[in-house]
DNA sequence: GTGATGCGTGAATAATGATGCACCGAAAGT
DNA sequence: ACTTTCGGTGCATCATTATTCACGCATCAC
């Protein structure tokens, strides 16, 4: 009982993709699988029926129900058609331009600090910090897969902003990376955006392997550290982080860091840092205002990637959320610490206008 | 529920605008009540948010709920703001321009035959009767209704086709229209289809009021007619029909009328009606190549709006699907007894070239 | 203050759209 | 000729989106 549809013609600039979505001025149908399908959805239905479909689905409003009932097509026929049509551009959504990243913004902050690359996140306003992380991870998550390369050595800290971006970035089987925590485990109550647990699901999401790093992150004091890394099988894992390719990291502050919030910082703690010059934190490791680490107890009970080695990696990025860690940043900027920087305009600001306190003694580049 | 065969379905609620949508290269905003809501809905949002959560949706393809998700928005809320994001024109859609009317034909028919004005609805091929039917009274819905009048007395007629037309008619509470059957009741046994029941349908939809007329649509004979209307209250109505401003009818022939498909139109009557000349059936009374009733018992038997009445009429707007009615439409426009006509392609270039013959042949018998 | 009134909201729910699946017929392969 | 393959289809079902509903918070009139 059906219509005797041929009359094949065309091209039809068959695209892969769901909606054919175009922005701004240019239009960019969404991309896709593009030769296979052209060869596989030959010209089904004519231009002209999709057309009418259109029409009456997006100009005159019927639900494809009723449309389907008018010509007599099942409804999922109709939803089918509709796709098609989007694939051949027959429908096109235009979007108001919106620029979810400052570009002027970065060049400036590429140039004052001489990183590889910078991204930086337009917030909307009034969110809540949390909203922050989760949209600034959201839209650097591309930027920051573009940065490291498949089959390499990956070092991720923890967090809750990388906690934000690891299931933002997009899944890349073939991407095949080595994930490496850059810390142990911090307690024994694992939360997840513990390194080892955001490693974890980074590796799968990338089909990468995951090589796990079973020692605590701190130690109660040196020997212990250096018998657990000379004992334990992690010593293997531990030395391979120091040559990895590339690390997703977060910057902390001296009252704001990932021990600090979960952790035994004591005040008094916080005091002996602060002594030490302590103005920045970064997997696990304090440093001062050159980016040179704290010569502090901490820095003898932490079992994680070396500031040092960190150094050494082609690419280290990092993700920030907020204005409140420009002292931090300009230090492991100035230190070399980083490759690169993913931020929110507020941070980005901030980091601009950021004056050290002492004469920028600009430590050379990297 | 499967195929509604045709739908007995209501209307769609028309809830405003839902989609804006953009067509060629000029844009046209969806209708509905803007200004009302652009008062009652005022700078909730700014475009700028509404430009992310749009951006979000149909660029990186998120569905509502993981888009609410990153920003903190119920799924209800995002849906309202895409909404809202439309009908400011933050998003737009094209659709290719797909004109369902033949204005080609449209033209030449109208030049031909003098009509006021006419539709020539473009029909997909390969469509059941039924479709097609459903498919014209669509796209020649609101061309109809542009021809009527708010505040005035619409004569409706039966039919298949009206029957399809009456629920694609925009909904108008402020037309406020009189509604007159053309006929009444053609059997005990109603059909959705009958005058009267679309003439009720109609008045509900257009928000005005349903003139009944509770008269058989044929008397056994000339007496009987002649005292329903002598005696009946209808006969208020019944007169009425005579004085109204316009009317929607359809176009029959001797073999397919309203009569014909329902009813008691004997060979004999048939050949009785041919041998009068018939060539053309509306409203249940039948017609010559001239477009003058026939002198058969019939007349004196029809209880409905006479053709007399129906030359008088500002405007007489004929919904034809089909290319087998020419010499019957022919015969109708020839006798000024339509104004405007409603008409599928294929009934239009049957009707241009339709060439009258003087003997009564023309009327092809199945 | 003390209701009214209106607007915006999320949760629940209804409506609508997309898709997995089995089936069918045509064309290709054996 | 028979079998296989493959695209295309409708149905049933699942997923997503729109809307209904009751509520809370503000403003405004009394």
């Amino acid at each position: 009982m059906n219509r005797p549809e041929h009359s094949a013609t065309f091209d039809s600039e068959a695209t892969g993709g769901r909606w054919a979505v175009s922005v701004g001025g240019g239009m960019s149908v969404c991309p896709g699988r593009l030769g296979r399908y052209r060869v596989k959805t030959p010209e089904v239905y004519t231009d002209e029926q999709l057309r009418v479909v259109a029409h009456l689905y997006y100009r005159e409003q019927l639900d494809q129900r009723r449309l389907g009932g008018l010509l007599n097509l099942s409804q999922a026929k109709v939803s089918r058609m509709l796709t098609i049509a989007r694939q051949r551009g027959i429908v096109r959504f235009f979007v108001a331009e919106c620029e979810p990243r400052d570009r002027d913004l970065e060049r400036r902050i590429e140039r004052k600090f001489d990183l590889e690359s910078v991204a930086v996140v337009r917030t909307p306003d009034g969110m809540t910090p949390e909203n922050k992380r989760q949209y600034v991870a959201y839209f650097s998550a591309s930027f920051i897969t573009s940065l490291i390369s498949p089959q390499t050595k990956v070092v991720v800290a923890g967090g809750r902003s990388i906690g934000a971006l690891i299931p933002r970035l997009p899944e890349d089987r073939h991407r095949g990376v080595t994930v490496l925590p850059a810390l142990g485990v911090v307690d024994s109550v694992v939360a997840q955006v513990d390194a080892p647990e955001l490693g974890r699901v980074l590796a799968r999401r990338w089909g990468g392997r995951f090589m796990a790093l079973d020692t605590p992150a701190i130690a109660p004091d040196r020997q212990t550290r250096d018998s657990v890394l000379r004992h334990s099988k992690a010593r293997l894992v531990w030395r391979r982080l120091g040559q990895a390719d590339a690390a997703i990291v977060a910057v902390g502050t001296p009252t704001n860091s990932v021990f600090a919030n979960r952790y035994v910082v004591s005040d008094a703690d916080h005091e002996t840092l602060v002594g030490c010059g302590a103005i920045g934190e970064m997997c696990g490791r304090f440093f001062d205002r050159r980016g040179c680490e704290c010569d502090s107890p901490w820095r003898e009970q932490v079992i994680s990637v070396e500031l040092e080695h960190l150094k050494a990696f082609p690419q280290v990025i990092a993700l920030v959320v907020g204005g409140d860690r420009s002292a931090a940043l300009t230090a492991a900027i100035r230190g070399g610490l980083l490759k690169s920087l993913a931020i929110d305009v507020e941070g980005a600001r901030a980091l601009l206008e950021y004056e050290p306190v002492k004469k920028p003694r600009t430590v050379g580049r990297k």
